[in-house]
RNA sequence: GGCCAGUUGGAGAAGUGGCUUAACUCACAGCCCUUUCACGGCUGCAUUCACGGGUUCGAAUCCCGUACUGGUCACCA
């Protein structure tokens, strides 16, 4: 028997399959030529970054616009780091954005013909395939302690060469099987390298969809493939899990750029098919020292998706905002197509920048009052309720009393041509509508009300009694409107601003005074939307029954 | 430090050798509209594309060098 088989066997006694097996298991997927296959491969350390929303927004979308697959893969190699339950989380939280996989992962469950989607439960089919590697000559065992690797990098680093475990340094690299068999069975710890066969003078040239054609130096690392606690390094089960999995596509962070070679060899070793490779950019912020780094969680709020769900920014502004950054096209053709779902904007390489971009939390709430501004009163309706059933349930109840009121409220000055832009974000509501019911009325109107100063309490009073007598809530808003001038006249106000300007003496006030007093009545606030609006909306009997109150308060 | 990537206004950017005295969006400022607020309209905001050199009749666009920013060099992903 081959020596290098007989390693292998000692190594691997229980891995009986072989890569050809694997190969029938996981056959190439049955899609179009052109067909991309995306994924998403989350280490489940935290809640969902908006970063990370970005990068599987750009998979989830390629693989969609060309009637491709999207799928999920969870990356928990690294158990130190791993926070238990946050897998789920992660999913859950891209529900709320309409990103559903199409297999893979699903936070409680596993679905899909490439399983196990769960990287400590594939340990495995890297077996199987180390074991192939090493048959072949190609991995090695390596006997080099932690320490004795640490010598060699402190050595590197003062004789300022480059460090790493490469050419000479690969202490085991040429090991021969007979050595190591003897070193396994005397129990020596040890991982698994791979055999490279690079020479750093060499350059590779790969493609990269965002960045273009790249030079790179080619890969002379002995990587670890397999750790201490037998299962893989990113590298391998990239390499691994993209074959097996048939992703065509691989979009990832720029981080990643230059391990590219490693993938490269490994690959080629294999004699795989090369995957396509698009790194993208980093979202990032202004740091302390005035450069940039990366949007953390640790630093910036807006870094947790989370953020955006607590104080309710549509989720549809946020996705919209990341178009934006992802390809520079996105806003010219949602200015073109102002009310076309952004599912139907398609996403290119060529628009896309390869620098990072600064969130800019100012343009996500543009974004949002925009894309707020443009919902139906019922939808906006549907949503804010949805978001206060979990945020905030005090205006949860107030919808709950009458939810057709609470439409009404939100219709004002929408459904036109150009819609009211005053909220960015569902939390902004209550407050400003709260006056439209009658109890919360009755408690701000406890507080002092703003009225201009310069008017004589008994204008106002008068103002307020005129209106009372001549309001006609049953005209159109223009002859309202007309109306109202009428009462401000007959008050000895000036229904002309300009008018008025010119010749202040001779009026008490203007239209706008008038209009201010009847508003801060209503209200009890000097900002409101459409006074007759509001005016429709309370009705007669309500409406006079505040003249009253306020009357007979400030009496 | 080596290697890699990037560098157009406060931010996102368009721009791929002449159409650019650099589009568009956000922010900011001013004006206008206006019964408040919000909206909307108009105007302003880079004579210049990190810097230096070169190629060319012509460069933000091509080449070289420098600077700066970011990434990466783990039994982390």
């Amino acid at each position: 028997m081959n020596e290098y088989i007989e390693l292998a066997n000692l190594i691997f006694p229980n891995v009986t399959e072989t890569i050809e097996d694997l190969e029938k298991r996981y056959p190439p997927r049955n899609l179009n030529k052109d067909a991309l296959i995306t994924r998403f491969a989350p280490s489940p350390t935290g809640f969902l970054h908006t970063g990370s929303l970005f990068m599987t927004l750009v998979n989830y979308r390629f693989a969609k616009q060309t009637n491709g697959l999207f799928y999920i893969r969870l990356e928990d190699t690294d158990q130190k780091r791993e926070i238990k339950g946050t897998g789920i989380t992660l999913l859950n939280e891209l529900k709320e954005f309409n990103i559903i996989p199409d297999e893979g992962y699903l936070g409680d469950h596993e679905e899909g013909k490439y399983a196990p989607y769960i990287q400590s439960k594939r340990a495995n089919i890297y077996d199987i395939v180390i074991k192939e590697l090493i048959k072949r000559g190609l991995a090695y065992p390596c006997f080099m302690s932690s320490e004795e690797l640490e010598e060699l990098r402190r050595m590197q680093e003062k004789k300022k060469i480059r460090p790493g475990c490469y050419g000479k340094y690969a202490k085991y690299h040429s090991i021969t099987p007979k050595e190591a068999i003897e070193r396994i069975k005397n129990n020596e710890p040890y991982v698994i390298r791979f055999k490279s066969s690079g020479n750093e003078l060499n350059k590779i040239s790969v493609y990269d969809e965002i960045r273009g054609k790249l030079e790179l130096t080619e890969n002379d690392l002995d990587i670890i493939i397999r750790k201490k606690d037998g299962l893989p390094t990113y590298h391998f089960a990239h390499l691994v899990d993209d074959h097996f999995m048939r992703t065509n596509l691989v979009i990832r962070g720029e981080e990643w750029l230059p391990s590219l070679p490693i993938h490269y060899e490994l690959f080629k070793t294999m004699n795989w098919q090369f995957p396509k490779y698009a790194h993208t950019p980093t979202v990032q912020k202004v740091s302390d020292t005035g450069g940039r780094r990366k949007l953390s969680k640790r630093y910036d709020e807006e870094a947790a998706v989370s953020y955006f769900f607590n104080y309710g920014y549509p989720k549809t502004g946020l996705i919209e905002y990341l178009l934006t950054i992802i390809n520079s096209n996105f806003e010219e053709w949602r200015l073109a197509n102002p009310y076309t779902n952004n599912n139907e904007f398609k996403l290119s390489f060529d628009k896309f920048s390869s620098d990072g971009a600064l969130f800019d939390m100012d343009k996500v709430k543009n974004i949002c009052k925009e894309v707020l501004s443009k919902m139906t009163k019922k939808e906006i309706t549907d949503e804010t309720y949805t978001w206060a059933s979990t945020y905030d349930l005090e205006l949860k109840q107030l919808i709950d009393r009458d939810r057709s009121y609470f439409e009404e409220i939100m219709n004002i000055e929408r459904e036109i041509e150009k819609p009211r832009k005053d909220y960015e974000k569902y939390s902004d509501i209550k407050e400003s509508i709260l006056f439209f019911y009658d109890d919360y009325y009755n408690e701000m109107l406890k507080e002092e009300l703003p009225f201009n100063s310069l008017i004589s309490k008994e204008d106002t009073l008068n103002v307020l009694n005129t209106f009372k007598k001549e309001n006609d809530p049953s005209l159109n808003e223009t002859d309202w409107f007309n109306n109202l001038k009428r009462i401000a006249t007959l008050c000895g106000f000036c229904d002309n601003v300009k008018e008025y300007k010119k010749n202040k003496e001779a009026y008490k006030g203007h239209i706008g005074d008038v209009a201010s007093i009847i508003r801060i009545t209503m209200c009890t606030k000097t900002k409101s939307p459409n006074l007759y609006n509001i005016l429709q909306i309370l009705g007669k009997d309500r409406y006079e029954k505040r003249i009253e109150q306020v009357i007979a308060k400030i009496k």
